[in-house]
DNA sequence: TTGTAGGCGTTATCAG
DNA sequence: CTGATAACGCCTACAA
């Protein structure tokens, strides 16, 4: 249906040889202004469309890439994209984006489905398990750079945050603010997916929670670690309350990323805690929510745009025949001080 | 660099025609698996990669639509996108997201672009000008469908939520909750950016606003109708501190939508005032801010899902041919009643 | 100024 | 089972 309308077709309606309308199409210089207006014409009428896919052909390539994104509700990955969009473009490149639908199987399938796009490399953004997603890429065989600190195996060059410094950064932050008992929020593995259990990020912010209170010779409270369910609408966090409720005397919580920090607030309001008076809090990634709750929250920002680039530049360079190492590349975040951690605001 | 390996590479490489190398690829039956596999492994060494574009001519066309998502720096868009891609991938059609990088003028920008991308169609979501984005697409001979309420004047079929009748919902909301000094915020028009003042659904919402108070017999108060910047982490909103400064007795504020919401709620926090005790606040979207913000607030939810399912409906029946008309479509909203309007909490 | 012909890389149709 | 060959729709020398 769609496709029918040649220039062939073209060219009969209009009485001329197709080279004539292939050039009054475009915007050549050789064809009389008459005929070029006629057979203009004709075509709107006839409906004609080129062929993306003869012109591509002809001209050797598309010089497309892909970002593929993780299909979370809220879009903390748009930046990235924006980097990734703003990098290749001025490269000569388009970026298609591609949403992930759902569960950790699909990342490969929607990898698989490209080999009919027209793409010639990817860039994958958080992904639960890369060693899946590597054979997809290899299956269709077009390079590929993550932008992703989940996997603990990586087989991609990958980028990603100083999730360990970082953390330690704003974990000190508390410390030098003078808090002690410091709760350590992380996200509960919801259903199936043990894949939370391993992830990286995770790991690396509570080993940096863990060495920075040893450093500063606090013993860690393993009570003082919970985990909860990830709901930023939600009304409270009952982990955090009972916590609370059992007077475990907490005077800060860092929450293992910003999301999951609005319930925690919400938890604390309820039980008359002030923030920061009574209780620090702090998050990481310096995501959207972090300047929409009540008090602002203290947090580290992930660098998206250096990130982005970089990962466009990697993938850029292994289109020309590089073939870049696998492994980490580690962008150093920022401590963005807000109202939620008082101390040094003044 | 990258495109060079072909099927007749491989063919030669291995001694064989092409016709059986392009079998081996496939997954075709007429090849005795012995050769099957010695080819996939010439070609794996060849780091052969099929042409998109080669295959896609062959089989007349690549069934993808392209969805063109505004730069804001928060995707609010994403249901949108989310239903698009849902729906057109049920329909056997890949989805490209392409987000427009910056200015009014871009977005046609990003359509002529397009004339290189395997795309069969577009959606555009919120179009500062249709015009010229009609025009845009008319010149790379594609179809299109707006999911927009900003254009005054529409070019496409547009799809949007029902601006007037949700609003009106919202109003009313509030004056059944016994307020009738409703201030009314809308966002202003920074630097040059006059299209803010023909934007369709602000008319909307305060041509419902207008008539809201009316139909309950309260004259509309000019000076409650306000202009502020657009600064979701700003700290406050100076207009509506005015307001209060200069004893307008408000007891409530809609804003025109919900990310207007957070200044306007740190002001009155700020003065003293209580939400919802003292001042009741509404928006309209339901937004992730509308969750975020302290206390959560009432609004108006667009129906994205079907917004989005239904405007890629109207694309992929333009591909098969059909010339949907130019109209809007509306769809209704929902009212969310959320902490921020206490009355009927209860 | 216009028409003819060849080829881009695949796949499908035919012979072998 | 395998090999040649003809399209797919466009662009562009080259020829008229």
């Amino acid at each position: 249906m769609a496709q029918r309308v040649t220039l062939t077709d073209v060219s009969q309606a209009a009485g001329v040889g197709i080279a004539t309308v292939s050039r009054a199409m475009g915007d050549h210089p050789d064809v009389s202004a008459a005929t070029r207006d006629r057979i203009r014409k004709i075509a709107l009428e006839l409906g004609y469309r080129p062929s993306v896919a003869a012109r591509a052909l002809r001209r050797g390539g598309f010089h497309a890439i892909s970002v593929i994104v993780p299909d979370t509700q809220w879009g903390w990955w748009e930046p990235l994209a924006h980097a990734c969009v703003e990098t290749a473009g001025a490269a000569g490149y388009q970026v298609l984006v591609h949403p992930v639908s759902g569960g950790p199987a699909s990342l490969a399938d929607v990898i698989a489905g490209l080999s009919d796009v027209p793409t010639e490399g990817v860039i994958v953004i958080s992904v639960p398990d890369q060693k899946a997603v590597r054979e997809a890429c290899d299956r269709i065989g077009i390079p590929g750079v993550a932008i992703d600190d989940t996997s603990v195996d990586i087989h991609f060059p990958s980028i990603s945050a100083t999730n360990y410094e970082g953390a330690r950064e704003v974990v000190e932050h508390l410390l030098l603010g003078g808090r002690s008992r410091i709760a350590f929020v992380r996200p509960r593995l919801s259903g199936g997916e043990a894949v939370w259990g391993e992830t990286f990020y995770l790991q690396e912010r509570e080993r940096a929670y863990r060495d920075a209170l040893d450093a500063a010779g606090i013993p860690v409270d393993e009570s003082l670690i919970i985990d909860t369910a990830l709901d930023e609408g939600g009304s409270g966090c009952p982990e955090l309350g009972e916590l609370v409720e059992n007077g475990a005397g907490i005077d800060a919580v860092f929450c293992a990323f910003d999301q999951l920090a609005p319930t925690a607030l919400r938890e604390l309001a309820t039980r008359g805690l002030r923030v920061p008076d009574d209780v620090a809090v702090a998050g990481f990634d310096d995501e959207r929510t972090a300047i929409l709750v009540t008090p602002q929250l203290t947090t580290a920002r992930q660098p998206y745009e250096d990130m982005g680039r970089t990962a466009t530049e990697l993938l850029l360079r292994s289109l020309s025949g590089d073939r870049p190492a696998i492994e980490r590349h580690e962008f150093p975040t920022q401590l963005v001080v807000r109202a939620s951690t008082a101390h040094d605001m003044d």
